[in-house]
DNA sequence: TATGAATGAGTCTTCATTCAT
DNA sequence: AATGAATGAAGACTCATTCAT
């Protein structure tokens, strides 16, 4: 019955929903469960949105664009590679061990409910960004002398997958803190040359 | 003895239903597709089934008992680990490519569904027989003098999450022949010897 | 939670929606009106119709099945002309008189709700078999000296569309007596030569 | 005087929605449809009219109260009743053509919800005004000895079903040119006397 | 075992309507 | 007068599940 700027009520929306994604995956969440969350109306939400699809794409889209490129960053600030490399590494490691609030499963149920035929889907754009990034960041590590010299790609998928699996095997399966650790420092290793550890 | 007819409409609603797994994940199936899929009425397939749960348990049982550790099978016959992993790791690189056969997304569903506190649950148990067999393996190389002194159980979640998160996204994403010819690439070099390639 | 045959099931359906649809027309008349009406559940009833569009074409399906060329066959038994003219226009009289029972408002809300533009519309076929009736009737007697020699498709047309308005209206307004017989005798007068009367 | 502004939106409502209530009859529209129509919120709308059933009858008050009883004042300038009846004829033949804009699907819908046994309804009252007019219109002809000396309410009452039942079916079925005038031309031959054409 | 009719709960979706601004 | 957010009720539709046959 509060009749406040739409603005606001759609970012009540995108809070509540993400914590049930977060929770549920993407399917268990139906319009109703929103409702009772943000205690808004059948009517009120649809007034929004109309579909969890579109809330979730909502969402993702904030991610993306709140997502910035700190690699480059620091590359044009000519910070080590190896300090970089620490640092998002250790990201990466917290993230795996926050399974509660990792949306990687509602993430893999939305885009397998699309046609994933095209190319142009979102997950395939993060995919390449993250590429991008990482990419940059071996060869200046390779050309600092930091980094062994490596197949870039390959690691870089070695990496991202194993991150992801990860992310996601810790929703189904209690993952301790030693695999993120273990995979991190795995990582380290098959890039940092020894002098630089 | 089983009752033949029983146990033939069993194995119809299993692989029915497994392809309906793999092509649309696990909460999209319904008892209903599956009686669509099948031919049989409803009232048929409850004879045998009462739910998508029960079913896809049972398709997950079937695939461990046919799992046989072959790894620790060819230890015992003294086969170099050179060999014994590149087998592996060819059946790996062909089921990341086989995307439309992967049960993948289905079982990360599935699983997702139950109250994953339980240390109990079958995927925890595929990972730790996984887990266990690739100890084996690593330790034979190294023992053997094949493959590095490498950390045994970083390397194992390197490879297996890494593995996974490949399967998983070769479902929402067009993964191209590189990807997993190049991360299986990378765990060669982990784990081999120069001398041994 | 009886367990009827389906056909019976599907007859039962059919009466009670003609009822609601002559009470109520077409679209007054809900799926929900239909489970409360047969004292069927919601799934029950969606078992055998999906909408009540189905419906109505079913119902409309019978009535088309069931009506016979009565007036080739009179003609055929050598019936004189005038007699045949003063059946039809009888039972035309009930008809218009008979307004609870009328679908005639339903029918026009169900084709109103379609794409007119197909002449391959129930409504037109309806149309058609009836101008094919009403021109061997005329030409008959015209052929046999009862009837005027009249513009055989005009009159047809100022029969069919007074017959149908008057039905139409006899749902709005009270429609006395007096309408439907001072409509049929100015027919007769139309038609019949003055020495047949 | 009126708010003019106010009286501007009124009219702006009521043309829109007519148009809308033209295409898709009385039920299919909603004050949702009109809001887009018109461009107004939905409070906006609700300001002036607070349901379809209002608007509609709105419209329909103007129609009644800007058709004058032509036919009464042309038979006061002693026109002769061939050449009023010509004209009126024409009217209703070009109306019988004009489906589009024509509101009869409307019109049946609206009064087909309300009570109809009250004798009072306006669709009555517009019944009763033209059966005046035609009942003066036709007299006068006789009285002029231009018309045959027919039965006046049923010569009316099939004049006026056989138009309306044209304009419904227009609605739902193609209508050529040949059947208006074709029902026309009947009409002009029960009234007309020979020498008169 | 197998059939398929029937139930009923859950969810989606659309609107008329109200109300603070 | 006008806006548009919010409510809540009505109706549609889909399934898991049961049950008489």
């Amino acid at each position: 019955m509060l009749n406040r700027r739409g603005e606001e009520t759609r970012q009540l929306i995108k809070k509540s929903s993400c914590a049930l994604f977060a929770e549920k995956g993407f399917k268990q969440v139906t319009m109703k469960d929103i409702c009772e969350r943000t205690k808004l109306s059948r009517g009120g939400l649809y007034c929004h949105y109309s579909s969890t699809q579109e809330i979730f794409h909502d969402i993702l889209d904030d991610f993306m664009n709140h997502q910035e490129d700190t690699i480059s960053e620091k590359i044009a600030q000519n910070i080590p590679a190896v300090n970089i490399l620490n640092d998002i590494l250790e990201t990466y490691r917290q993230e795996m061990m926050d399974s509660p609030s990792s949306l990687s499963l509602a993430i893999l149920e939305y885009f397998s409910l699309r046609n994933l035929s095209d190319t142009e889907n979102e997950l395939f754009q993060q995919y390449q960004m993250s590429l991008k990034s990482w990419k940059n960041l071996i060869r200046y590590g390779i050309e600092r002398g930091e980094f062994h010299h490596v197949d870039v790609e390959a690691v870089f998928h070695l990496i991202i997958f194993a991150y992801q699996g990860v992310r996601m095997y810790s929703k189904l399966m209690p993952i301790k803190e030693d695999i993120p650790t273990g995979v991190v420092e795995q990582i380290k290793k098959i890039l940092i040359k020894k002098n630089q550890l």
